[in-house]
DNA sequence: CCTCACATTGGCACTAAGTGACAACTTGAA
DNA sequence: TTCAAGTTGTCACTTAGTGCCAATGTGAGG
C-alpha cells in the first residue's frame, strides 16, 4: 500500500510511461526485487490505491442493515468527519488516477483490475441481502451492474473535479452514487429487504446458475 | 485479427506464461517487431478476438429497429444459420479463453479491455435508442450496465460450457443475454422505443454530465 | 514504365520489465 | 538458544517492449 501511494504520485507526476519500476522501488525505499514480489506488473503498483476507494463503498456497504435504504445507509453511516485522513488523500490521488486514464491507456487495465476485485467481493453483500448464494447469477450479475454504475461515477466524477475543476462535497456524491447504484441494481435490494421476502425468493434464485 | 488468433491457440494450449511473444510472431509469420508495433503487451494480443464476441453483439444491435423490443431483436435478427464460420471459430476460441480467467490471471485485464472498448462503442447505440447525447452520463450508466451484463454472462457461459460440458444453442444463449441485458438496463430501451417519448425526454437527460 | 510519396515490415541494438536462485535477516514459537 | 517460516536484498538471467534505420510493398501521377 505503501508502494502504491509512491507510484501514484510518480505516475501523477512523470506519468506511467516515464516512471520506471526501479523509481517506483527507490520511492518506496525498497529494492526493485520486492516490488516485483508484491506486483505482476508496473500499472498493478496502483492497484491498491484504486481498489481502495472501491473497497471502502464494499465496506460501508458490509454493515448495511436490511431494514434501510441504499441511500439512507450511505448519507447516514458514512460520517465526512469521521473519515480517516488517510483515505481522504488516497481517495484524491485515485481520483486523479482516474482523471488521466483517457491520456494513459496503460493505467486502465489497473483500474478495471481493480473494480473487477471490488465486485467480486461486493458480490458477498449483493448475495447476502438478496438471500441467494455467492454463485448463483442473479447475484453475480446484480453485484457487477451496480459496480459498473459505480465505476462510471466515478470516472464522471474523476472527469469533473479533477480536469473541469468542480468541487463536491462527500454527500453530494454518496447521493449520486446512490441514485447510480439504485438504476443498475438487478435486484430489489435498495430499498428496505425483509426476511419473508429472502425466504420466498432465496430457492428459486440463481437459475442459471 | 490473425495474431489474436494465433496467439489464443497458444495461450490455450501451453498458457500464457509458457507463449513468448516470439511464439506468437512466429506463429503468425512475422516477427517480434511487428508484433510489438500493433500490439501493447503479449496480452493484449488477444484482445480482437475477445473484442470480436463483443462487439459481435454490439454490431448485431446496431440495427436493432426502435419498434422491436431487445429479445425480439435479438432472436429474430441472429440467424444462426447465417453467421460465418470464422466468427463461429473466434467465438469458440473467445469463450475458451474466458473459460480460463481463473487459472490466468493475465489474461482478465485483456478481457476487460475489450469489454470496456465494446461498451465505448455500446454507449452510441443506447444513446440513439434513448435519444440522448453520447456524453450524457445517463446513457454511459445504461451501456455499461448492460455491457456488465454481457460479460457476467459470457463468464458465466464459458465456464458452464468449457469447464462443465454442457451445450447450449445460439438460440439460447441470446435469450438469456437478452434477458440478462434487459434486468441490468437503467434506462427502458428494451422494449419498442417511440419518438414521442424520446422527445419528451432527450432535453433533460444527461443532468450529471 | 518510372518515380515519388507513404505505409508496412524486418533487423538490430538497446532499455526496462519481470523471474529464479540463493543468502541474509527478521520474527515468533519451542 | 534454536529451529522454522516469512520477508528482503543481490545478482544473473530471460523476455517484453522501443528507437532507429534500411528494405520492401503499393498506389497516384508524370
Amino acid at each position: 500500500m505503501e508502494i502504491a501511494r509512491k507510484a501514484a504520485i510518480l505516475f501523477w507526476e512523470k506519468g506511467v510511461a516515464r516512471t520506471r519500476g526501479e523509481d517506483i522501488a527507490a520511492a518506496s525505499g525498497l529494492s526493485k526485487r520486492t516490488v516485483w514480489r508484491h506486483f505482476r506488473s508496473k500499472e498493478a503498483c496502483v492497484e491498491p490505491l484504486l481498489s481502495a476507494t472501491c473497497y471502502r463503498l464494499v465496506t460501508w456497504l458490509e454493515d448495511w442493515p436490511p431494514s434501510l435504504a441504499l441511500e439512507n445507509h450511505l448519507t447516514q453511516a458514512v460520517r465526512p468527519d469521521l473519515q480517516p485522513a488517510q483515505d481522504r488523500s488516497d481517495d484524491i490521488a485515485a481520483v486523479r488516477l482516474v482523471s488521466i486514464l483517457p491520456q494513459e491507456p496503460a493505467l486502465r487495465t489497473a483500474w478495471l483490475m481493480a473494480c473487477a476485485a471490488a465486485e467480486k467481493d461486493f458480490v458477498t453483500v449483493v448475495a447476502r441481502r438478496a438471500g441467494l448464494r455467492e454463485e448463483a447469477f442473479e447475484a453475480r450479475l446484480c453485484a457487477a451492474a451496480m459496480m459498473a454504475a459505480v465505476r462510471v461515477a466515478n470516472e464522471t466524477f474523476a472527469e469533473s473535479s479533477v480536469v473541469r475543476g468542480e468541487s463536491y462535497s462527500l454527500q453530494g456524491v454518496l447521493s449520486r452514487l446512490g441514485a447510480a447504484m439504485r438504476s443498475a441494481a438487478t435486484l430489489p435490494i435498495c430499498d428496505p429487504v425483509f426476511d419473508d421476502w429472502r425466504r420466498a425468493t432465496s430457492d428459486t434464485g440463481g437459475e442459471l446458475q
